[in-house]
Order: C-alpha cells, then structure tokens, then sequence
DNA sequence: AATTTTAGTTGACTTTGTGAACTGATGCTT
DNA sequence: AAGCATCAGTTCACAAAGTCAACTAAAATT
C-alpha cells in the first residue's frame, strides 16, 4: 500500500487505518478469518484484479496479518491469519452491526459472527475499561490530547 | 467514493466498507467526532488535497453521515456530524484499541476516548448479545451464511 | 502424457489522487 | 468605506493506483 501522509502521526486511528484504509485489504481480512486461504479463494471471492490481490497479499504477510506457509504433504501455500489479523475481529464486528443498522440490505446478512461455544450471535458493547460497568455511546467523546507534529 | 464492485453484495461488511472504506473517509469522520466543522479545518488537520476533500465531503452529506448547515448568524456553513455518523464510534474505538496494540506509538496516543460523566477510558468488548456475558475472542467465528449472488 | 488448476506477471488503459495556482465570496480592521 | 485576510471551493497538469485481459510456468489431476 501507498505510504499515507498520516502514516507516522500520533493517532492510533491514523495508523491502523495506514495499514488497513485501502479499498480491498479488510475485505481479505474478513475473507480470510471465514477461512479462505489460497490466492484464487480471495480472487474469486472478492472478484478483485490478481495484480492487486498479489499486491494486497503482500502487503498483509509484510504487515504481519498473514504468514505464506507451506501447505501439508504439497509444495503449494497458503495464507494464514495471525493473531493480528484475528484480533480485527472486533472492528468487523463493528464494521457489521453499523452496516446492519445504515445500510439494510432486504435479504438480510450474508456474514454472520457467532460465539462458537453457545451459538449465540455476538456483538460489540462500548464500556469503562475499569469495572466493566457499560455505558451509552452518546456519553462518550473523542478528544485531541497534544498537537500533531507537523 | 468510486462505485465498489461488491457494494450490492449482501454482507454488512462489504456494505459499510463500500461507503466507508477509501483512504480518507474514516478520518474525516473521526475528525467530525473531535469537534472540526469546516472545510479549512478539516483540511489543515488532514492535509490532503482540497479537491478531493470537496469529493468526500459532498459524499458523507449524500450517504447521510454529514449535514452542511447555515452557521447561525452567517452566511458560511459548516458539516454536522448526523446519528449515522456518530454510531461510527465503536469502529473508531475498535480501530484505536488495534493501533494501540498493533501499531504503538512510543510517544503515546493523540486520540482519547473518554466517558464524558466519568471521565473514564472507553473500550470495546465482544458480548453474546442476549444475555451480556463477555466472551473470548478466540471462541468467536465469522461464517457465511449463503451463497453470493454473483 | 495431456489437461486443468494455481499463482502469479505483464502491459495497455482508465480512474483516482496530488499540488499548486486561481476565484470570488465573506468577514475583519482601521 | 477601503483594503486585506480568510474561507470554500474550482481548475489544470501531473503522478499514482486500479482494472482488464492475456500470458506464463509450475503443480496437480485424469
């Protein structure tokens, strides 16, 4: 991906969004935690060209969201999703329930996010880090502690 | 934002990445959610380039994410963050608490998220949804549910 | 051994983004 | 009221990034 003008700011949106913020990247994020995991998976899931696939792809093992390993009993790969790219589950979570809500598709949802212990459907709740007492979001606000450096 | 091959598709996901995911608009957001409401301001803090932010701009107004009103006792207006907008909050906590984790930056995070009655740090947390019991990430799976139509 | 599948690469073309200059209002100062 | 600064864009030349289709070569299948 593109070096971005915010890459090195002091904001932990700006970096993650350095890193994820293109059009197709979080789209083999969600392609790989439902478990595809070869080239043509993604490619024919996402219907996205192969030279920018082969370039996304990169990016990610680059980044530390997937590794290229070699597959069992073949000399062929595979890319796996790290515990990096496994702990963006929460921002597709987020990324789904906000798309549920603002932007409804008739059919309902083609991706579901379940706890696999229950089978219940699982969602995101803001809350104090401290108690674990949850709180309404309207009560919440972003705040600039310093100055950027530029 | 360029029309998005999957954008019809029927996952959230896809749907909210498809007005969401290009390079700049997440952070116009986030800045929306800091307090900024104008052109000048918006631009100063990202720096990219007006024309472009003119695009963005009149693009969250037609999805419904800004509203560009009169400033009172003017004749200049400023861009409002709507309800749509401001439910991106969890997105932008989970994506903080990721660059907290993932990406740190040793001088510390710029952006804060605060509850406003306590003054307490704000995160995120998966749930089942029915009952509110917090459960591990690592039990939680995404799954297709259907075929896509494509 | 021949065919198909996989995982790319290559190159022409289109789209999108950048940077800097320009415009024409509005608002502020004296 | 005149002059200057700020605001909210627009315009244009250029650079970067994405798309599409065809091609390649190795691996797997029949």
């Amino acid at each position: 991906m593109t070096k971005r003008s915010y890459e090195q700011l002091a904001c932990p949106i700006a970096r993650s969004l350095s890193v994820l913020g293109d059009q197709w990247t979080l789209m083999i994020v969600r392609d790989a935690l439902m478990g595809v995991r070869r080239f043509e998976g993604f490619q024919k899931s996402l219907c996205l060209s192969r030279n920018l696939l082969t370039r996304r792809l990169r990016h990610l093992v680059e980044e530390g969201l997937l590794t290229k390993e070699k597959i069992h009993g073949s000399r062929r790969f595979e890319y796996c999703p790290t515990q990096k790219c496994k702990d963006l589950l929460g921002v597709l979570v987020t990324f789904s329930e906000w798309g549920e809500q603002w932007c409804p598709d008739p059919e309902g949802p083609l991706v579901d996010i379940r706890h696999t212990v229950s089978g219940k459907a699982v969602g995101m709740r803001p809350l104090l880090l401290e108690n674990g007492t949850e709180i309404s979001p309207a009560e919440v606000e972003l705040a600039q502690l310093r100055e950027k450096d530029s």
